[in-house]
DNA sequence: TTTCTGACAACAA
DNA sequence: ATTGTTGCCAGAA
């Protein structure tokens, strides 16, 4: 195993992406943190970019530690990503999620499916 | 091949 | 407290 590389990288990103329960959200930071990074945030939001070609992906889930829909600009309605949380019932005001913590999902606790 | 950028987050000043 | 820079890994030009 010397050429693998990180690209395993995206595909945990992948995976726990789509163990994100609906009405629940995460962050990049989350992700990536639990990857073993918590610096590579920026390489999960990454990944979602190139997991458009999957749409088994709810990248609609994924957003920063702010709570601020800040990919929402990759989905195909720049209101899609916001209307796809709302019909969860994530409450989200001017793009940003409101009480964040309380929707908030951490990978730690669907590690036990890794 | 090298260089830059890219759905963020954390640290330094 | 706010602003700016650095770190992370992989993909695109």
């Amino acid at each position: 195993m010397d050429k693998k590389i990180a690209t395993n990288f995206f595909e945990r990103v992948y995976k726990i992406a789509r163990q994100i329960p609906a009405g629940k959200v995460t962050t990049y930071g989350a992700i990536a943190n639990f990857l073993g990074s918590p610096k590579s945030a920026r390489m999960v939001g990454w990944a979602l970019n190139a997991s458009k070609n999957d749409m088994s992906i709810p990248a609609h889930r994924v957003v920063n530690k702010a709570g601020l829909l800040s990919g929402k600009v990759h989905f195909q309605g720049i209101n899609l990503m916001q209307q796809l949380l709302e019909n969860e019932g994530v409450i989200i005001k001017d793009n940003k999620i409101q009480d964040l913590d309380n929707y908030l999902w951490k990978p730690e606790l669907f590690s036990e499916n890794l």
